[in-house]
DNA sequence: CGCTTGCTCTACCACTTGGTAGATATTATC
DNA sequence: GATAATATCTACCAAGTGGTAGAGCAAGCG
């Protein structure tokens, strides 16, 4: 693996720890095995890796969302699309996590990436939910765009922090583990919330 | 208003907005408008200030949240104790940033005052459920400690993000603003996932 | 008055931060 | 083998970090 990716992977799995802020070069430099001014050989500022950090989980998102996303679509299974979304976090945290600091710590900058990269499956999932409410199948009183929202914030954040949940929602014998639990309650209201008894 | 508040208020202002990490005491201090070493006579370390931001929003949450929780009780009302277990959060923005961010950087530690502070209303929480089960009103595969945290996670993530959110879920003449529109599906999700037919 | 207590300040400290200059290797190309 | 391009290093920098020492100062009290 090349010294560019694996600066990547070291500053990824950091930056979703402990945050920008809280994460120095220096201690990327060290978990990679080189020395700082190697780094920033590579990537000319700590700035311009923090990019390149996101670019990368967003190059993986275009990679793999649409065509689990088209998928959904063609069997006009709603909920299959709101679990694909969902999927893409609960397969790797550090993606949630790391979405989720760019919200609390740049907003601004979040919103026009969200413009770019999330706005038009958005769209396509309005158009799904609209058709059919109107055959019946899907509640009239759902706001495609806010459900959409709402059940990617219960999966990113959700599974960003987990790690805090073990008192809450503890593993359980005929239940599953905290993490089992929580994604099974997160489908099961995605479900109940959107469907008519017909739709269901 | 005394020294220590005012520090204490912008402190928590800045927490929220910028991180732990990425607040400098200094800064702090010029927007109180004092010189480091007065703050730091109030607060003996950066990291005392950080435990008595957030000591503060916990006194809060022990002084408001018992009457109402406790009021939902008596009524029967369980989609109600969750919206006072919300209304908490979208009050304060800030409050749900602070938490969202120690939940990133510190979760064992947050892990500690859920324990103390959460878990109490959520076991409250767990034991109407049951018992609504029982008689019909709620649906049987709703998993109490799950279906809260999912409620709170919508309600915490929501309002720390909102300014993020303006492309998606942009205000609209008839489902009004983009905070009107989130908080509504919130508490459409948060009973339509919950109650029976019998029980709605 | 003299003395203490509470508060705010200036001046400073050792250390870390992101980043640069430039020498030195390593590798590929002619 | 000479040359050029790529890669990694040592040594350094100015600025900022959290924190301390201790002087000054005002108010309250005997």
């Amino acid at each position: 693996m090349h010294v560019r990716t694996r600066i990547l992977t070291h500053a990824t799995r950091l930056f979703a720890e402990r945050g920008y802020d809280g994460t120095s070069v220096q201690q990327i430099a060290d978990a990679v095995g080189i020395r700082k001014p190697s780094l920033l050989y590579y990537f000319k500022s700590k700035d311009e890796l923090r990019e390149n950090v996101i670019g990368e989980m967003l190059a993986h998102w275009n990679a793999v969302l649409p065509s689990l996303l088209l998928k959904a679509q063609r069997e006009e299974r709603f909920d299959a699309t709101m679990e694909a979304l969902s999927e893409f976090f609960i397969e790797d945290p550090d993606r949630a996590r790391i979405l989720l600091r760019e919200a609390l710590d740049r907003p601004k900058q979040l919103e026009t990436l969200l413009r770019e990269f999330v706005r038009p499956w958005i769209d396509v999932l309005r158009e799904q939910l609209e058709r059919a409410k109107r055959r019946g199948l899907v509640r009239g009183d759902v706001d495609p765009e806010a459900y959409a929202i709402q059940v990617i914030s219960m999966a990113v954040s959700g599974t960003a922090v987990v790690d805090s949940l073990q008192t809450i929602l503890p593993d359980d014998p005929v239940r599953g583990t905290t993490r089992q639990r929580h994604v099974r309650e997160l489908v099961r209201m995605a479900r109940a919330s959107l469907y008519t008894e017909a739709g269901s």
